[in-house]
DNA sequence: CTGATCCCTGTAAAAAATGTCAGGTGCCAA
DNA sequence: TTGGCACCTGACATTTTTTACAGGGATCAG
C-alpha cells in the first residue's frame, strides 16, 4: 500500500523543470500504466497564448473525429467537467439525466476506437478549465476497494497538469506588468463604473492626474481602452472588483 | 477498505438540497471524524454578495487573531493553496523555502492552540480561491499508508465545499442577467478593446446597431460605462476574455 | 548627485461613448 | 393574430475618453 503514492512522488519529482512535451507525456503515460491507463487526452484553456491547447495519445482518427464534430459541446465528460472540480468514472457522468441522449451517441462512437470507460481529473483554475482524461479498461479500477488506486490517479494528473501548465506558462514567458498602487486603485474605481471625473471627486485629485494614471495603466497592460484595460487587469489578478 | 469511501458518499447525499450552514457542517464533521478531524476552517472568496466567506470551529480566540493579524499573507498554508490546486500537509507547505519566517511564527502561535498540522484543500474555480483547512492530531493519517484516508478527506472537503457554494449562490439569489448572443458578442469585442466602430465593421453592422446591444446589455448589468459592464460580464462568467 | 520612478497638474483637439428621439424587420409562442 | 422579443438603423446633442503637447515636486537606490 505504501508503494501505491510512489508514482505520485516519482512523476513530480521527475516533472519539476522539465519543459519538453514528449517527456512529460512519456513520464506520465509511464508511472499512470501501473494504474491501467495506456491512453489520456488532456485538454487545457488557460494560456491566452494557446487557448485550446489539447494533447492526447487517442487513435487519431477519432480525436480528429471528436474536435472536427465538437464533441466538446454534447460529450458528458467535458461538461461534467466545467460543472464539478470533482473527479469522476465517465459512465457516473453519462447516467446523468441532464447530459442529453447526444451524448451517449458520442460514446458509442469511442467504443468503436476501444475507448469504453474512463476516468477524469477537472482543474479549474482562476484562468480557466483543464480536463485530464484517462481511458481505463479494466473494472477493477472502479470498484469501491480501489478508490485509492484512483485516487493515485487523481494525484498523477493534477500533478502533470501543473507541470503542463507551468511549460505552457513558460512558454509565453511574459511577466506580469507592474501597476502602482495608484493605476490599480484608479482602475478599480473605473472596474466600478465611475468616471474620470468621479474617481477625482472620490481620490480628491484633478480629473486630469486620474486620466494620467489610466493612462499609464492601460499602456502597461496592453489595452486599447478603458474597457479592455480593466478586463485584463482582472484577468491578470491585478485587480479584484 | 470499501468502508474508506462510505463517508464521502454519505455526505454527499445528506448535503444536497441542504441550505443550512450548521446543519452543513455537522455533517462534514461527523463524517470526518473517522479521519482524526475536529477542527476545520472553510474560506470562500468566489461570492460578490460575500467575498471573504469564512466558517470555522477553530478557537474563536484565534480565528479573530488569525484575522486581525491578516495572517492570510503569511501563513504558508493559504499562500501554497492559492499556488496549486494540490491538497498538501501543512508541515510540508511550512518546509518550502518560499514561505518566509513569518509563517514559522504563525505556526508556533496556532500551537498554543493546540493547533499543530493538518491538512489542506485548495479548490480553484473560475469565480477565485476556496479553502478547506481540517488540523490533524493524528500522525498516522500522515504516513503513507493512510494515503487513502486522505483521499477521503480530500474528497469530503470538495463535497463540503460544493454544497457551501451552492448554498451560498442560492443566499444571493439573483438570478443572472440574461444576455443575448449579439450581446455576448458585443461586449466580448468590447473587452478586447474594440471601439463601437470598429466593432461594426468586424460584425458587419452599423455602428449604431452596434451601440445599441452595448447598450442594452450595460443595462442588464447594471453598469454605468462599457468598462463596468465588461468586467461585471467576465466576473460573472457571461463572457470569457 | 543623478537617474529612475512615482506622483501631480495644465491646455486643447480629436475620437468615442452616452442619452434621447424615432422608427422598421422577422420570428415564435400565447 | 397579436404581442413580445431579438434584431436592426437613423439623426442629434452631450458627455467622456483618448491623445498630444508640456511641466514641477518627492523619494530612493546606485
Amino acid at each position: 500500500m505504501d508503494a501505491l503514492y510512489d508514482p505520485v512522488d516519482a512523476l513530480t519529482q521527475e516533472l519539476s523543470g522539465v519543459h519538453d512535451q514528449e517527456q512529460r507525456q512519456a513520464a506520465f503515460l509511464r508511472h499512470a500504466a501501473a494504474f491501467g491507463v495506456s491512453r489520456y487526452a488532456y485538454l487545457n484553456t488557460t494560456h491566452p497564448s494557446d487557448p485550446f491547447h489539447v494533447e492526447t495519445n487517442y487513435p487519431a482518427a477519432w480525436a480528429e473525429r471528436y474536435l472536427a464534430q465538437n464533441y466538446m459541446a454534447v460529450d458528458a465528460v467535458p461538461l461534467e467537467a466545467a460543472r464539478s472540480p470533482v473527479p469522476f468514472r465517465w459512465s457516473d457522468a453519462l447516467a446523468r439525466p441532464e447530459y442529453g441522449a447526444k451524448s451517449q451517441l458520442v460514446f458509442a462512437e469511442a467504443a468503436e476506437f476501444s475507448i469504453r470507460d474512463g476516468f477524469t481529473v477537472p482543474v479549474h483554475s482562476a484562468a480557466g478549465l483543464s480536463i485530464i482524461s484517462v481511458a481505463i479498461d479494466d473494472p477493477d479500477m472502479f470498484r469501491p476497494s480501489a478508490a485509492a488506486r484512483r485516487h493515485a490517479v487523481h494525484l498523477l494528473a493534477m500533478h502533470f497538469h501543473l507541470a503542463c501548465d507551468r511549460a505552457l506558462g513558460a512558454g509565453s514567458a511574459e511577466p506580469l506588468p507592474r501597476l502602482t498602487p495608484r493605476e490599480r486603485e484608479v482602475l478599480l474605481w473605473t472596474a466600478k463604473g465611475k468616471t474620470g471625473w468621479e474617481i477625482a471627486q472620490i481620490l480628491n485629485l484633478a480629473e486630469r492626474t486620474v486620466v494620467y494614471h489610466i493612462e499609464n495603466a492601460r499602456t502597461k497592460l496592453g489595452a486599447s481602452s478603458r474597457a479592455q484595460a480593466v478586463v485584463v487587469a482582472v484577468t491578470l489578478g491585478l485587480i479584484r472588483p
